[in-house]
DNA sequence: GTCTATAACCTGATAGAC
DNA sequence: GTCTATCAGGTTATAGAC
């Protein structure tokens, strides 16, 4: 597998793959993807894709620890900043998920559907670090509300800014919106959910 | 394609094609699921699947068409009701969402990650109500708060009901929790997520 | 490194016996 | 209705020429 020193633009076959790879992924997940359709989709052929990454599946494990990195680690930096405060973080944290994924809507259904179905070989590859109590952001929470187990405003704060990216088709379904209409609302979000937080925290 | 009225208990080959199609499809999705999983996963052979669905396709829309109603069925009694108040909407809302998904956690993973990925497929045969203006759940969010869209609060309860579910894999490993600690926690959530959004309904 | 051709396997679906 | 056997087509991966 040849490796190289990865320019600002590369153009390279390799990376042309890659390119083709993270689109189709993405797109179909990793069952409905055939390497047909990679290859196709970068304009070089089949034999050249399994002599750079040997198989369709060493190819996916390369997408999906990128794409695994890019969904969580977006966070570490934010949670793990001693010197902001907590209303900060949670600004942070909403606008730079929602300004993420209105870039890659297909990230979110992506890397939580594979993580699923392929959890077993998945963990072996996982490039992320784990939440402790030694967290700012858990220590934070934890002092203004030692009542509530941290974990729970986490959930909020990523279910209120991630979920509506997940079940964008569903609600553009149910609440008859169309997709500009849709992109308005969650754009609004990155203002309301901190506020929302805010008075949750105060809450009861 | 043979018709008959249901039992409560159906042994019929048929219904145990479907309960086999049931978890297999649940499980590892469309294109993921081999005909060959379900026929034995219900004890019978891939020949009579074909005798009794015609297609895989066939059979997994009958599926898709069945949890898309569980999914989306148990929201429009609670926001139709003109005879509760908001209040109590929310909170059977939230804990028939957090009761069906305790019993069924692959349930909104599946029709979510299936509606996008074959959603052109998928508006022919959906069967759910579209959401108006004349839902007694949404004038009276527009009464409570004029200066904000309603679907803002759906996405909110939805988000931090549901979300939790289909990022099941990804807090057990972030928070590095197991499966019962965690199901703890969403327990919790029935009675915290009513107070959360009231909170944020008095917001700014 | 890149291509064409093909091997080896898998999958959905059906034919035909019982 | 149910089974075994098999077909037809598609898919991943590789061999071998250039």
């Amino acid at each position: 597998m040849p490796k190289k020193t990865k320019p600002e633009t590369d153009h390279s076959t390799e990376e042309k793959i890659k390119a083709a790879a993270r689109k189709v992924f993405m797109q179909k997940g990793f069952a409905a993807t055939r390497t047909r359709d990679i290859a196709e989709e970068s304009g070089i052929n089949l034999a050249l894709l399994n002599y750079y990454f040997r198989s369709k599946e060493k190819l996916f494990n390369e997408i999906m620890m990128e794409k695994m990195q890019q969904f969580f680690g977006i966070l570490l930096p934010i949670i793990n900043d001693s010197s902001t405060k907590l209303e900060k973080k949670i600004e942070l944290m909403v606008s730079n998920y929602i300004d993420m994924l209105s870039a890659s809507p297909d990230l979110p259904l992506f890397v939580l559907s594979e993580m699923k179905g392929r959890s077993g070989k998945i963990k072996n590859i996982l490039p992320v670090q784990q939440i402790t109590n030694k967290i700012s952001f858990i220590k934070q929470l934890k002092e203004k509300r030692p009542d509530i187990n941290p974990i729970h405003f986490l959930m909020n704060i990523l279910g209120m800014a991630v979920f509506p990216f997940v079940a964008k088709p569903a609600f553009e379904l149910i609440a008859a919106l169309n997709k500009n209409q849709l992109d308005t609302i969650l754009q609004e979000r990155k203002k309301l959910i901190p506020l929302w937080v805010k008075a949750m925290l105060k809450a009861n």
